[in-house]
DNA sequence: AACCTACAGTAACATTTATCACACAAGGCC
DNA sequence: GGCCTTGTGTGATAAATGTTACTGTAGGTT
């Protein structure tokens, strides 16, 4: 167990790492579990030590917006900065392969901050890459057009799953782009007439 | 001195607004002036004590995109970020009315943080609200249309400045929505024949 | 085999946004 | 006044995206 920890966290100090094994609770998830719901109250502060979740924003109309994944070794950088004040939560945590996460409560947060300085700067840099991130996405729905951001989304994915097949429905993938399904179909289509990717039914292979 | 951070910024405590104005320098700059712009390092963290800023991204095609106003008490959450690790801004900062900012070294940014309590309140909170508000900024232009989104632009202006008259050329409003300058005007002339703006040269007013 | 359901392809059309072209008006300057 | 620059209005058209409607197909179920 220390030594997991360590190994996923490796800038934590060992002090750090007992005490988040004394404070904190490892639970497991299945995919699909949807970890967190826009507008609920977030008691606890969420790493990552296995699995992977998707981050989205809900649009008023039932939108599901992807804006990041979270993985082995990272923390949900929303749980932390609402933790703080105990604030609701803007986003939704949907668990997309099953996951193992340490639930730290809200109280730890901030008294870790003072007394870990392995824990601040582990905070400080995940406020700062999940912020990079989200800058990220907003680049790309401000400027880029669905082609584009179709492609990113592809590669995001392959990345995320370490392989270059996306296993994946036409409607799926519209619904994390907050557009209609024929638009993804008609991309897709275009995206093989230029040898970027290979159709199969629920599966696009990504070429290059 | 002393009376003018302890009102812009109340919840600082004595000790703290002492050790800023040790430590901290007060500079001026005029409306127009680039503060910051994309890809420079970060040397300091930003307290607003006057004026008003705009934050913006930009495209690699030289587009400026809006993100949010800075106003008095408030600081750059990508300038305190990027100080932590003395990083490449990701943004770009505009004076949009003569402000006097204070300027705090990056070294202080984590010494204060242990030593205290109100700026560490502080900068959470600043973290908090700058990640809701480009939140806020996904949620427009993921789910909403240009008409919708140049609804809410007005209206944040006009909160900004206090004042019902936005004084910007539809050009400026197209930039910063990143869309074309035509698409503005016959957007506005629709809301003018709602009667939601009355529209004169250079000068949008908002009736409701 | 017959049936059902989810997924994918695609044509036709509507709507939104972008681009091009040009006219005109307000205000500064000579 | 005549000239210029900047800002605004608007039509025509193109391109991107959204919507509707329908077809077919793979794979599972009975």
């Amino acid at each position: 167990m220390q030594n997991l920890l360590k190994n996923i966290f490796p800038n934590f100090s060992s002090e750090l790492i007992s005490t988040i094994e004394e404070n904190g609770s490892l639970q497991d998830f299945e995919a699909g579990t949807i970890l967190m719901r826009t507008g609920q109250y977030i008691k606890n502060t969420v790493l990552i030590t296995k699995g992977k979740i998707k981050i989205y924003r809900e649009g008023e109309d039932g939108g599901e917006f992807l804006m990041y994944y979270l993985q082995p070794g990272q923390a949900c950088a929303i749980s932390m900065i609402c933790t703080a004040k105990s604030e609701k939560s803007q986003i939704m945590a949907k668990v997309v392969e099953d996951v193992s996460v340490m639930m730290i409560p809200l109280q730890m947060m901030d008294k870790w901050m003072m007394e870990h300085r392995s824990w601040y700067e582990f905070v400080i840099e995940t406020y700062r890459s999940r912020f990079e991130e989200v800058l990220e996405v907003v680049d790309n729905i401000a400027f880029r057009s669905m082609d584009e951001r179709l492609e990113f989304y592809l590669k995001r994915h392959s990345d995320a799953c370490g392989c270059s097949e996306v296993k994946l429905s036409h409607q799926e993938i519209a619904t994390e782009l907050n557009t209609s399904r024929e638009v993804i179909s008609r991309l897709l289509k275009k995206m093989e007439q230029r040898g970027l990717v290979k159709l199969n039914r629920n599966q696009i292979e990504l070429l290059k």
